[in-house]
DNA sequence: CTGAAAGCGCTAACAC
DNA sequence: GTGTTAGCGCTTTCAG
């Protein structure tokens, strides 16, 4: 194990000081042109790279910025980080992740880990716990502290920083939209609990397309499933639900999903009472997985361009965190645009309504 | 913003020295009772942290272990990063994420960045092209500048580090013995080029099984894809394959596939031909995703068991992070254990061949 | 043109 | 008991 090339030990080799090194290496023209090549010439020779840590020290920034999600076992995450750690990368950023496994202290946590690594900014999204609570303290307090925070996919109004999102409740209407066009006429809803604010929103888009149609909304026909998100429990009981409801309702001819896996555990359960679907029934879904697209048959979907996601929010706190000192950019929100893919759970546009 | 606190802060808020403080910080005997309280009351009211980065550069270590995956959507190393984390949290470590894309370069340039960042160790899954070109200098550098390597999943035995791995022949091995004693008999392989080791292996705990059980290896019922490697391109060649293959080998009556995306594709053309999944044809697979399990008939799997792989990799690195100078543990290669899920596309065990 | 010195926050050997 | 000092690697101001 060679030793560290380090400024000292260049200067000791060529006999000048540290600082003539130091000066050297950033081409100072203070220094002899002679003396600069030199300089130059050994510390390339040796591979010379300078301590990130000292200069850390020095700048007091690190060039990392910390990333916390709610779970990483999760495709649209997963595409989100690869997102950020492209632009990141690109940026001269390193990426740390930290997991809240939906737990508000956990969240917390691990942001005050963060914190003491010196990270320069977070990118993160909140865990579910965290908004039920609806305690935003925490990521109050870092913003106060200075830490700028970047929200993505899960935010809340409450909390003043950038954020990036998709427009949850337009893009649910498109959605439901789509269905009513294609001649579905009573849309089963499968979302979470309102206090998941996306949920909320695509619930509320989902009534949004009711109404514009002059279609009433029915809450028998709305099931709120309670904890297992997006995960995998509780697969069993949603189908039973899906049964029961299309026993009382047979006059159900669409179920929209607002996750991919509720929407794949209900196809199964469509199509396992033998309905015809695209023909006689038709399964929409919010997604981001690879679920939908190897579903048979294919899952039709609002797409949300996770991966553009992630890019947006890295870029927009490496911006902040590039600022002039008092020339911040303004806080924004970006709407991320969703687009619909239809596979083969919906029929073609046929008639407008 | 108020400024961070520091020893040097409450030295002079205190009007002691700043050794003072870092000595009464640590509970020090040598300073006085009194004095340790006062220090630590004061620190503790304003919630003093050590600062990681000046502790890094004291200590030459940075508590950040650096992980290097070929890609970061994927079910199998989503799964493995968060064992890593989780264990890594626990001890104390940050994660910091690097992602190859499959890339021989960006490996490379990944590692540079993260040796930049000061990490104390790699845990890392080689990219498929390192595998192709077999050059492995950049971390038998590493592991030369006495940085620590842990390798899992795709490893090279050229590379003296610890590993993680499941022994795929043996698993692969295992699952095709199953087939055989639920009696099949034809067995198709859909495998990876033998440069990926893990297809390699995968294929040759085919040949194993079947062996063993005096049954040909037919080259005719092998096939090799080459690149899409577990990515969803080629999806569509890979289904024509499956098709013309059945259609020359219509005795075929499994289909053994080293991976989840390879067995879904095969497993609805088998059965758009109309063919009985589990009754008259079996499908089994190498999987780490929910693909398996939301598919219909659900996929019977060798599950590899990637959130312990990532625990366990997590732990060799620390260990050794952590050992006394001259007191590293040996090398080891650990080989976790897979287990067969049998879901619904392969039958029952019933006799033996 | 070059170097000495201070400082970023912390620790540890050594004085007093 | 407490403080001084040096040092981790680097930048930067100020002298020479």
């Amino acid at each position: 194990m060679k030793p560290k090339m380090t400024l000292k030990r260049i200067a000791r080799e060529l006999d000048v000081s540290i600082s003539t090194v130091s000066k050297a290496l950033k081409d100072d023209k203070n220094i002899s042109q002679e003396t600069r090549e030199r300089i130059q010439a050994f510390a390339q020779y040796y591979n010379y790279k300078p301590n990130s840590i000292a200069l850390s020290l020095k700048n007091k920034r690190s060039n990392s910025i910390g990333l916390i999600i709610p779970e990483i076992v999760h495709h649209f995450f997963a595409k989100v980080i690869s997102g950020i750690e492209r632009v990141a990368n690109e940026r001269g950023y390193n990426v740390i992740i930290g997991v809240s496994n939906e737990s508000f202290s956990k969240e917390i946590i691990n942001m005050e880990l963060l914190i003491d690594t010196n990270i320069d900014g977070f990118i993160m999204s909140l865990s579910k716990e965290t908004l039920r609570l609806r305690d935003y303290h925490h990521i109050k307090e870092t913003i106060n502290q200075g830490v700028p925070v970047v929200l993505f996919d899960r935010a809340a109004d409450e909390i003043h920083c950038d954020k990036v999102i998709i427009d949850d409740r337009q893009a649910s209407r498109e959605a439901v939209l789509r269905l009513l066009e294609t001649g579905c006429r009573n849309i089963m809803l499968i979302t979470t609990e309102d206090y998941i604010t996306i949920g909320r929103l695509r619930t509320e888009g989902y009534m949004d397309a009711l109404k514009e149609k002059g279609i009433p909304v029915r809450e028998e026909l709305i099931h709120r499933t309670d904890e297992p998100g997006d995960d995998i429990h509780e697969e069993e009981g949603l189908q039973a639900v899906v049964h029961r409801t299309l026993d009382e309702h047979p006059e159900i001819d669409a179920i929209f999903a607002v996750n991919e896996i509720y929407a794949v555990t209900a196809l199964n359960a469509v199509r396992l009472r033998g309905l015809d679907v695209p023909g006689a029934f038709s399964v929409m879904s919010f997604s981001d997985g690879v679920l939908a697209r190897h579903a048979r048959p294919a899952l039709s979907t609002v797409s949300q361009h996770a991966v553009q996601m992630g890019k947006e929010a890295a870029h927009l706190l490496i911006n902040r965190l590039e600022a002039e000192e008092g020339q911040e950019p303004e806080l924004v929100t970006r709407v991320i645009q969703s687009t619909i893919v239809e596979r083969d759970t919906t029929r073609k546009k046929v008639a407008s309504l």
